[in-house]
DNA sequence: AAGTACCGCAACCGCTCAGCT
DNA sequence: AAGCTGAGCGGTTGCGGTACT
């Protein structure tokens, strides 16, 4: 005995949609809602389709605001650098591209991208060819220091890891970037817990926490423990400190709350740019989280260049209590 | 011109998970 | 606590269009 199936099949039209099923569809929706229950919603729209058909064609195709065509580079890297982070997770990759669905991407990368970076020509020695959507003309160095490879992987959401050397972070295949691409495999896998949202790379949990962490109001529902220390081991300091090197101003954010706004007024803990504050250790971090009030544990790297907060300051090192 | 291979996309399938009873 | 149901997700399939022989 399986499953029941969700709809009779028998008496469900299959296939591609007429544009008269979409109108009805769009029209139903539109003037109606789903109502919370796509498996109703059908025949209420007067349609002879399953529930999940119906579900699926307004989500990808007939829902306002759907991009359709060809991916900018902008896009790719995005995609490019979600996938080495977070794997064929393709709703939360489509939650950083408005417009696009999550079989479009998915669509794209198996069909096109992936051939893309696994395709391309290794080049000679004179040959400085590059990836299409690599803005750098040349080969990226080999990074010294783990905090060079965080630097080289610092993201934000209009373009991941698009930093300043314009380097990028994620391998595939083999080709001229495998040795440099292999040298970052250790932050690719301490970027395994981290995801992206709002312009904050976020590490927290474990992989449970990555994986959950796709709430567009940046909830986290699985980030239970801090996972810098353990995944980047005593490189944090470097880390900390090299990223403030690089882009000046900065904030390592913690807090529990479910909401970036609600997360600013309880539960902050800044450390500016003052290079001596930048040397704390992970865990003299985590004691003075622990004097907040804080349940969870999610840190946050904060490009203070680009993001303010709602009450403009940056640098303080402190925790603010309710 | 006809047949075949390949490609891209839309749609389907089956599983997991969360919410409800 | 257990079972049921529906939404959502990722993997896969199948069809139509295009390129190639």
């Amino acid at each position: 005995m399986g499953r029941a199936p969700c709809c009779d099949k028998a008496n469900v039209k299959r296939g591609p949609w007429s544009p008269e099923e979409d109108a009805k569809l769009k029209e139903f929706i539109e003037k109606c809602g789903t109502g919370g229950n796509w498996i109703a919603l059908p025949q209420k729209a007067g349609l002879k389709r399953c529930g999940k058909s119906c579900r699926l064609r307004w989500l990808n195709y007939l829902r306002p605001n759907i991009k359709h065509g060809d991916f900018t580079d902008d896009e790719d890297r995005v995609i490019c650098s979600l996938y080495a982070n977070i794997g064929s997770r393709w709703s939360i990759i489509a939650a950083q591209l408005p417009g696009r669905t999550d079989n479009d991407i998915k669509n794209y990368w198996n069909t096109k991208l992936k051939k893309k970076l696994m395709g391309l020509s290794i080049p000679s020695s004179n040959n400085n060819q590059r990836l299409p959507f690599f803005p750098s003309p040349i080969a990226p160095p080999q990074p010294q220091t783990i905090s060079s490879l965080f630097r080289d992987t610092y993201c934000t959401t209009s373009s991941v890891c698009n930093n300043n050397n314009n380097n990028i972070n994620f391998s595939l295949g083999s080709n001229q970037y495998s040795d440099y691409l292999q040298s970052q495999e250790r932050l690719v896998n301490s970027l395994k817990y981290c995801t992206l949202k709002d312009n904050i790379l976020m590490f927290g949990g474990g992989s449970e926490a990555a994986a959950s962490c796709s709430s567009s109001d940046g909830s986290c529902s699985y980030a239970k423990e801090i996972k810098i220390k353990e995944e980047i081991g005593n490189d944090c300091n470097y880390l900390i400190s090299n990223y403030e090197e690089t882009h000046q101003k900065f904030i390592l954010d913690y807090g529990s709350s479910s909401t970036w706004a609600d997360h600013h007024q309880k539960t902050n803990v800044y450390l500016g740019n003052n290079n001596q504050e930048l040397q704390y250790d992970i865990q003299e971090v985590k004691q003075l989280i622990g004097s907040g009030n804080n349940d969870n544990g999610n840190l946050f790297f904060h490009d203070a260049e680009n993001k303010t907060d709602e009450r403009g300051m940056y640098y303080y090192l402190g925790s603010e209590l309710n």
